[in-house]
RNA sequence: UGAGCUAUGGUGUAAUGGUAGCACAACAGACUCUGAAUCUGUUUGUCUUGGUUCGAAUCCAGGUAGCUCAACCA
């Protein structure tokens, strides 16, 4: 096999490892626990896994790690190997679960006791950490550490067989209780818990220990490279020892990673349960949600955030990485695919005085100024049109180039506009704006040469159609909400604004709108289809991100 | 206050003893029938102190700062 070049660290280890025949080949696991939804960060981890395999001719298996049954439900499991797929990975039929191990896990758990490295242990709840010691001082043995093999054996049998209560034994390693690392200090191997598991059913009351269920999920599946994030650092002379003390060739390498953290955004699925039972947002698939179904839902598409995983890179430094980043990726692949349209979110009626009642005039503009191939398409102008509230003002700042009283504007695709009167109720709110047009501007060029600064979009009052669109922002005020200060809880920096909604004027064709289909609303931003309303039969848009706006961005506040 | 890990512009990431580069962000300008996109340019960096070396972001030692670890969670 040709080794390529390696372009971060973890494959720097997999390079050497191959050039110095440790391994002949690389086979990776996406491990994910099936007790929540899959975010942004897990991306970065599924990418890294299928896309480090790939590079070097391997496999990526997918894997449930469901040693947990208090936890873990089938619905997450659902999802998650949606989310995976719809990421554009493919494990073949390499999906496998803990749980389909727990025979042999349990075998081995019986060989380690049998070699001595394992007891079960009386102790409870408190005197197990008091057992333990602290960071400081060293732990103590337990007072069942050194009881004959063929006792534990027995108890351990009849801890499966369901003669004891949940939390009255159970079996630990026999490592080191002075050891300065506490994962060491004779951890738990297996507990009693007398729950349903969404797998096996009934058929267990025990259950293997992560520390002990992952490096021989790992060694099962023949997985060479096990990589994880940084908490599980400390964890790795465990999952070694684990695998010596059982005998076992051909041992995998854990290697660790530094997870992912983004601006504006809370990662910790703890944390994003709570919004879901709190309805504090909708639903795991919250346009606003770090999820992938949130980011599915609000016109992300897979291939952009597997390019913003790409551009992240890896190492095992702790950081946080601007959320402009992904909406750079996303920005990136819409303005090249996008369909346009013309949408005004906060319509103003304007009325050319000049234009007959009743005439309509088919305009015909490009699908993508970008990309010409994407074609054209017509649309109907006339007397009556709604433009953008924002795109008009009495008394507008310096270089403000939009519509103001005698100014002229473009209006996109069709004629330029002079703005001559401003219609107003008693209050002085603006309900209309008289324009006149100049006919030989057609098409949005006049033939003497005069320039307009401003192109501005609108849509024709008959001929418009209402929708609903769904603004988001981000869920929190601040950037690391995670990290608050003391008199704070991460609650008190959601942020109230994170969805606006308004009721907009759309051109006719978006009554066409499909569910896969992106549009860049011009000048305003992109938006898709939101995939729960649609169902429905409501015509209801998600806004996926902005367009840049160096305009407002000057604007003081 | 024990152990482990980490430290490169505002952010993320390269440079593997030999010119500190790339991307995002920011700023300025050009262009523009989207104040978008595009193009050009600019600002900003090796945590610190020593040592080894002809030469150190890189190797060594001390310091500093951050993260992780005392679930029968993963």
């Amino acid at each position: 096999m040709n080794i390529p070049e390696p372009s971060n660290f973890i494959q720097e280890i997999i390079v050497n490892d191959l050039k110095t025949g440790k391994r002949s080949s690389v086979h990776t696991r996406f491990p994910p626990e099936p007790n929540g939804y899959l975010h942004i960060g897990h991306a970065k981890s599924i990418c890294l896994n299928f896309a480090t395999a790939k590079k070097f001719d391997g496999l990526t298996n997918l894997r449930f790690d469901d040693t947990n049954p208090t936890k873990e439900e089938i619905e997450y499991v659902d999802s998650i190997r949606e989310d995976v797929s719809w990421l554009g990975f493919d494990w073949g039929d390499r999906e496998y679960y803990a749980s389909d191990y727990y025979e042999q896990i349990y075998d081995f758990a019986e060989q380690l006791i049998l070699k001595g490295h394992a007891y079960v242990c009386e102790l409870k709840g408190e005197a197990v950490s008091a057992h333990r010691g602290t960071h400081t001082e060293p732990g103590k043995n337990s007072p069942w550490r050194d009881r004959p093999v063929a006792e534990s054996l027995d108890l351990f049998r009849r801890m499966r067989a369901g003669e004891f209560e949940e939390g009255s034994c159970f079996l630990r390693a026999k490592i080191d209780m002075a050891h300065p690392n506490m994962n060491m200090r004779d951890p738990a191997v297996y507990r009693i818990k007398k729950a349903s598991h969404h797998r096996t059913g009934d058929k267990w009351c025990i259950y293997p220990m992560y520390d002990f269920a992952h490096p021989l999920s790992d060694w099962i599946e023949q997985i060479t490279h096990s990589i994880c994030t940084l908490e599980f650092e400390a964890h790795r002379p465990l999952y070694d020892w684990f695998l010596e003390a059982l005998e076992l060739k051909n041992r995998p390498q854990q290697i660790e990673f530094a997870r992912l953290n983004l601006t504006y955004t809370m990662m910790s699925k703890r944390r994003l349960l709570e919004l879901v039972q709190n309805n504090v947002v909708m639903g795991w698939s919250d346009p606003r949600m770090p999820t992938l179904s949130g980011l599915r839902r609000r016109g992300y598409s897979p291939s952009s955030i597997r390019e913003f995983c790409d551009r992240i890179g890896v190492a095992k430094a702790d950081s946080m990485v601007d959320i402009n980043l992904l909406y750079f990726c996303i920005r990136e692949e819409l303005n090249a695919t996008a369909q346009r349209a013309m949408a005004v979110l906060d319509p103003i009626k304007v009325v050319i005085d000049n234009w007959e009642e009743g005439r309509f005039e088919e305009i015909e503009v490009e699908n993508n100024p970008g990309d010409l191939s994407q074609g054209t398409r017509q649309i109907l102008f006339g007397r009556e049109l709604y433009i953008e509230r924002d795109d008009f003002m009495e008394e507008p700042p310096k270089k403000y180039f939009r519509l103001r009283p005698d100014g002229e504007v473009r209006l996109k695709g069709a004629y330029f506009v002079k703005c001559v009167r401003v219609d107003k109720d008693a209050e002085g709110n603006i309900l209309e704006i008289h324009c006149t047009y100049d006919p030989a501007s057609r098409g949005g060029e006049s033939p003497d040469g005069r320039k307009v600064k401003g192109t501005i979009q609108w849509v024709s009052v008959p001929h418009a159609v209402n929708a609903e669109v769904r603004l988001f922002n981000h869920l929190f005020t601040v950037e690391d909400p995670a990290n608050t200060p003391e008199d704070k809880v991460w609650l008190d920096f959601l942020n109230p604004n994170s969805m606006l909604t308004c009721q907009a004027k759309l051109e006719p064709m978006m009554a066409q709108a499909t569910m896969s289909d992106r549009y860049q609303f011009m000048r305003l931003g992109y938006f898709c289809l939101d995939s729960e309303k649609s169902k429905e039969g409501g015509l209801v848009f998600n806004r996926t991100v902005e367009l840049k706006d160096s305009w407002a961005k000057a604007q003081p506040k």
